[in-house]
DNA sequence: ACCTGAACACCGTTCAAGT
DNA sequence: ACCTGAACACCGTTCAAGT
């Protein structure tokens, strides 16, 4: 009942801020196709042209949408081991791109590096630092992590993944045994990773396995000898 | 000169082969935009309607293209350590989706099971078995390296590289340092992390480092007491 | 200052018709 | 059997005009 969208609302006055809640509901609603120029101008009631009065196109609108959106992910890092508040970091983000799927559509233009999604590299940076890598292994190993999960949200989370695993399944049964031995051995096992919340928690373990098992974890000796 | 694209001949016989060609070229030459039915059948010398004749929509010929263009996949594996050669094939992989960044984009849709995609998952769980991992464990694995080369092809593949850092560059130095410490004191490393094929083998290893160090590698005892 | 209608150059696709 | 033109319901955006 807080809630501070006003979609309700028949004709508030408007303002970039107005638009832009007018536009999240229409990606929230109906996805990236869902937002046009003319149908936003629809939803607040107004002509087309009325809109780029506020944002002089439609990639500008966007990325106003994309600082929004990022801007509002909730970032506490409760204490704990700093894998667990790694894993926490990047399971947040993995929940709030799977719950707004068009943020993972419209972030694929181009890396975002606005300062509401820097916070995040901040956060992550910060925890991998604390752990004892260096500035670069702390780069590298972030930016795989936020790429993995990314690219699961958009590679690995259909809209019905109940319906992914049952085509995906009866495809792999399809298959010639001769040709696709292991494939056609391990259907099961392979419809079970296709997609959902638990395959992406066993990746991101991995992938923090492989960062702890990384040589170059702890800071150089105080001096080096120069 | 034996190239089997033949989008010089100005009006050959119209054939799903040759509809299929001449839209990969209108892909490869400029991106998922330069591909809609009405250009299609421009470049073919025939009305916008043609092409319904040989596919029913623009869903099943994008469905054929990707299907083409998963089958063109050479996988041939070279003998030597397991972890090479799982390495190797998700370059091929990698190399294939960032000269043909439309792939990457069609594929979003949904995940694609098709036997010629199957192929490449094929190759990947042979390896991973062959290596000791249970079938569980293997499929699980190669999910994860797959979804993380096409998310770095996604998200970490901009058409111009060198731009993006730049943009990148300057974003972060325009962070308040006391805000963002981190980013800010990282800002040449993450820069270099952004993007490039570098940082895709870079973190190819960090996963395969993880796999590696996974508990179930070796297979159960030979006989368990039942 | 703020909003608008008409128009332009595009889409995918249906439908009835041509050869 | 194979191809077509006209039409429909859409796009983003320019431009000249309205208040």
């Amino acid at each position: 009942m807080a809630s501070p969208s006003r979609r309700a609302d028949p004709r508030a006055k408007l303002t970039p801020e107005r638009i832009l809640d007018v536009a999240q509901g229409l990606l929230r609603g109906e996805g990236t196709d869902g937002l046009s120029m003319r149908r936003l101008a629809a939803a607040l009631g107004v002509a087309p042209m009325t809109v780029y009065g506020y944002f002089p196109d439609k990639d500008s609108l966007i990325d106003a949408i994309i600082d929004t959106e990022t801007t509002e992910l909730d970032l506490r890092i409760v204490p704990g081991a700093w894998q667990e508040q790694l894993r926490d970091l990047l399971i947040l983000l993995y929940d709030q791109l799977v719950a707004n799927p068009f943020v993972v559509q419209l972030r694929q233009r181009r890396p975002v590096v606005s300062p509401g999604a820097m916070r995040f590299t901040e956060a992550g940076l910060q925890l991998l630092q604390h752990a004892g890598l260096t500035v670069e292994a702390a780069a590298a190993a972030f930016r795989t992590l936020f790429i993995y999960t990314f690219g699961y949200a958009a590679f690995a989370s259909p809209p019905d993944e109940a319906a992914a695993r049952r085509h995906a399944l009866a495809a792999c049964l399809t298959l010639p045994v001769d040709e696709y031995p292991a494939v056609t051995s391990a259907a099961q096992a392979l419809t079970a990773v296709l997609t959902g919340r638990d395959q992406f928690l066993r990746g991101l373990d991995l992938i923090l396995h492989g960062i702890k098992a990384e040589p170059q974890k702890s800071p150089p000796r105080k001096r080096p000898p120069s």
